[in-house]
DNA sequence: TTCTGTGAAATAGTTCACAGCG
DNA sequence: CGCTGTGAACTATTTCACAGAA
């Protein structure tokens, strides 16, 4: 094992390495909870659906080394992947939201199973207030600041009615949370030491539809719309 | 690239430019709804977080002309990207798995308004059968191919346990069912002509704790050896 | 003039292919 | 042997920079 586990070149890790991070994690779980003490690359590389370089240069890339003719030791790579991600510590998460998805969210226990425990829920109905969801008391939006302190947030998770979430964000922002899950359809705009992203169902099914559409017209051989005839 | 590759409009368009259409899609309809006539690849590229050139070559790309001088028509480019996208028809939905994420997208009136309307819900808890909600009744799973032709069903979401996943997608591609928006956080395999896109939580989170991680490192400045990439 | 459309350069990411370690 | 680690080739994507249309 590595004498430092804190203090790694993250820095230069590829956006498309970050991406597939999590991915290899889920298998590699996997694989250690069926005992498997070593995969290959290869293994590696057909579970998770890449090419075997990529997941070699990906692993050299954040400074894991396997033993040739073996292999790399699943529980090793398991403890240094979650490392290089920041697994390694919780990160309280706080529900802006508990509408239909804030519960849903607040209900999920891959969350809180994952390293990411739901810790406060805020909304701004005064109906709610008081309410016990998932063992967390629903507090209000105007308490943000103090609640991220006393929970020690690390993650806003936005599940606002679409209009509220630039406000929601930006009170999240002030009260100190630097890391932003933004499940409406609206893009929020943050200080630019401020980490966002986006699961926007729309644009999932959008893209969807693309492939669908090309694949269907691919198969049935049919001249595709792209005639602007407008 | 060779040959072979023909006469394909659409085919050509690359994955980085369809990933980013739905997010111009976004900004150019409110441009549209508060008037703007036409805009500047500059202005999109603003409002998108991307660069002009990007924005000219992926219009280009999808064979979208503007005017030199003026820009584009933003009307026009809401209509040509809504065709590229397969957004001129309605891709009707069924939802697998009515729990509480089941709930959340059942209730979610983004997906209808937007051209994803939920026509059928299913689940193999016997005690929901015959509940309503969000107007449409709950269906048990086994009658999946019977929904799927009465409702001309597209799109299949899987929101079922991780445990049912596959078994739900075995289902619904039996069905008929030829895309697939996978909520859970298992990898479901499919036939090549399925198209499969997965929203998984727990990888956004990770995704966000590695950035967030590398941000504060860089910031308090403890001695992460972060490479200058220039 | 302003802003598109696009060669060409730069950069990022993937994959091949093989030397060499265990 | 089998499998890693990586130079080098290849492919994809972004960005610059500028000619030229409106």
């Amino acid at each position: 094992m590595n004498a430092s586990d804190d203090h790694r070149a993250i820095g230069a890790v590829s956006d498309a390495t970050v991406a597939r991070l999590p991915l290899f994690l889920q298998y590699l779980v996997e694989l250690a909870e069926q005992g498997d003490a070593s995969v290959s690359s290869e293994r590696l590389a057909e579970l998770s659906g890449v090419n075997p370089a990529t997941v070699r240069r990906d692993l050299a890339g954040i400074g894991i080394t396997g033993t040739r003719g073996v292999g790399y030791d699943v529980k090793y790579l398991v403890h240094e992947i979650s490392v290089v991600l920041g697994l390694n510590q919780e990160w309280p998460v706080v529900i802006v939201g508990v509408g239909n998805l804030g519960r849903a969210l607040a209900n999920y226990d891959g969350l809180t199973s994952r390293g990411f425990p739901v810790r406060a829920l805020v909304d701004v109905d005064d109906a709610l207030l008081g309410t016990e969801l998932a063992g967390v008391v629903i507090e209000h939006v105007r308490d943000l600041p103090a609640i991220v302190e006393r929970e020690a947030i690390a993650v806003g998770v936005l599940a606002t009615p679409s209009a509220s979430a630039q406000q929601a964000a930006d009170v999240l922002v002030e009260s100190g949370v630097t890391s932003l899950l933004n499940f409406t359809p609206e893009a929020i705009s943050v200080d630019a030491d401020v980490q966002v992203r986006g699961v926007d169902l729309a644009t999932e099914l959008q893209i969807l539809s693309f492939y669908q559409q090309r694949s269907t017209a691919a198969r049935s051989g049919t001249g595709l719309p792209l005639e602007t005839t407008t």
